[in-house]
DNA sequence: CCGGGGTGAGATAACGTTATCCCGAAAGGT
DNA sequence: ACCTTTCGGGATAACGTTATCTCACCCCGG
């Protein structure tokens, strides 16, 4: 009976003792074994397939039950070659972050596990947790790129990784990605101003280095441009920080020609802005959707990213891919859709 | 040279071609053959072992490099038996989660990978995704556990699975956990609170089937006995739901003797609380920190979490484990801090 | 001059699955 | 009665790693 050399706990417990103490779990010889039958059989019956007899099947099922044996992926997603594993490596797990549960869900339909880790907006990271999961081999990747320089990707790319990008594209690869309608939704956003009266308009942004950052701050100076507005001190990009949100502010507020509306670049600033600064006379349109627009007096009016279509985009995209490597990239862009709640309608 | 039948696209790309038509990624073998040496030595490379001569190993380099060679961690993972990954199942990945994010950081210095899903606290789904760990054999899991029928971990625990539950006990089994002291945290409230003069103070909490929501509750009420306060029309938990809140508060702040003061149950709860009620005559202690406690005037008294030591104490455990899976089980107990911030100080 | 350590590198066997091939037996037709 | 067909099920070879064993070789002391 025992065939391996160390006999020590042979007391009838399921798990053999390995060498190193931990105990080993029952594998589909061992099923075989107890149920009597070949190891192709318990295959058979695990993969329930047609061919094998019902009562044979029962005898496996009884085993398998009897041992607690249960398949290792591993050795499966190696001789299978997928792994039905897809990975989502977004910049920050644990914020509020509606795409990446939309891209869950999307992936849960389609019977296919999501497994995420963050790369806390460090591109070395990003790097890290992408390459681990091409060594991995999950089947496909949906990824928040970070920076400019993703030429990591290239030997990843040719050997076949699936890959899309979500809120922001790959600078310089030609990969998927869907990302929302920034420019329309700043567009809205101004045009949204102007209607209710508004001529002074400031924008507040991110770091311009960051390309959504980039991309609202140009699509808001050629909404100025258009409307012949002026942009002097109007427009304030930099890294998120309470102190630059407040210097920015007092300069838009204050001199002999006062903003009389604010438009935020993202969620975070829209906190900041408000934060800093108490006196509502100020009409403010954010950028972003978030839980915190209805906690404030009046309601904060908001340019909302479709966030269940930007994820089950991806995972569509994905998944096309997967199935057909060498379809064309495909490049959307997810329409936004402004929400009027009071704070983007007050009058200057 | 063409050892397989298909010579299809054989235009001197790196992957030859599968027979699905995916590229086939080279393997140690390819890159043995490239360099000229023996499979066992290219093994030797990757794993940088001393024992390669320095030409050898750069003749290796080499053909790595020629060939974008990546060692597939399934093979390795089946090989060596431990993945080197750690899973984290929680309720919800893309919310605001603290713990998570220590535990990502903690695990990380460790030089482990956190792989995370999300549960959505649905008993049926976090049974699907821990099992689904388990088949990949993940070295542990860090669990946010869900409702109060966890029979299904008792086989993966026998067959080895180490795991850790945080902010929360699995109840019934006797595994490793990771919890705030509930208890002194809402003792900590009432006390400040009743420094602060308050005689009448209400209480706004989860659905008590909630572990932690039962804990608080419990406490609160054992702090108003103790204090010899009447619970009448003070106590209200149940389900997270904005009616609920608004009826709950009024049926606190109106009638003879009135609230003058309110602990809520969680930041989820602060959040409605504040949201459904605009006088700021109320004192507030809310449980749990978060961003919106400084948005408020006043900000918002808290009994803050430690999520930096929930997290960090959930990977020594685990890591501890893994290292002994028979070590005796720790619970552990995280003190808690209130901060103060002007909510909370208010007079009645 | 030869035997004994060290040392670098190759053949080969796992790890736990699934897929290919093949065979034995039962069933059905002439 | 015998041949053919079908069908359930078993042996065996992958999948891409790492570990064990073996061996050839070189250096050095006896």
């Amino acid at each position: 009976m025992a065939k391996n050399g160390d006999h020590e706990n042979d007391g009838h417990m399921h798990g053999e003792v390995n060498k190193r103490g931990r105990t080993r779990r029952p594998t589909m010889v061992d099923v075989a074994r107890e149920a009597g039958v070949a190891l192709r059989t318990v295959s058979r019956v695990v993969n329930d397939d047609a061919t094998v007899g019902s009562e044979l099947a029962k005898r496996v099922h009884d085993a398998i039950a009897a041992l607690d044996y249960r398949p290792d992926e591993r050795a499966r997603h190696l001789r299978l070659g997928v792994t039905g594993t897809l990975g989502a490596a977004v910049r920050q797990l644990s914020h509020v972050n509606p795409v990446l549960r939309a891209v869950e869900r999307a992936a849960r339909a389609a019977d296919l596990m999501v497994l995420a880790a963050s790369t806390e907006d460090d591109e070395r990271l990003e790097r890290r947790v992408v390459e681990s999961m091409c060594r991995r081999r999950f089947d496909g990747i949906v990824l928040e790129p970070i920076g400019a320089d993703h030429g990591y990707l290239l030997p990843e790319l040719a050997a076949g990784l699936c890959l899309v990008a979500v809120d922001r594209p790959v600078l310089g690869l030609d990969v998927d990605c869907v990302i929302s309608d920034n420019v329309a939704g700043i567009q809205a956003a101004y045009a949204h101003l102007a209607a209710h009266g508004h001529r002074r308009i400031a924008y507040v942004g991110d770091d311009e280095r960051i390309f959504t950052a980039q991309e609202r701050a140009t699509a808001f100076r050629a909404c100025a441009a258009e409307a012949g507005a002026a942009l002097d001190g109007m427009v304030h990009t930099g890294p998120i920080e309470p102190a630059r949100i407040v210097h920015a502010l007092a300069t838009a507020l204050e001199g002999p020609d006062p903003a009389t509306a604010i438009i935020t670049g993202n969620a975070t600033i829209s906190v900041e802005v408000v934060r800093s600064f108490d006196d509502r006379r100020v009409a403010i349109v954010g950028f972003d959707d978030s839980e915190l627009a209805t906690l404030l007096r009046p309601d904060l009016t908001v340019v909302a990213q479709d966030d269940q279509a930007i994820g089950s985009t991806a995972i569509d995209l994905l998944r096309a891919r997967i199935a057909d490597h060498n379809r064309p990239v495909h490049r959307v862009t997810v329409p936004v859709e402004l929400l009027a709640r009071g704070s983007g309608e007050q009058p200057p």
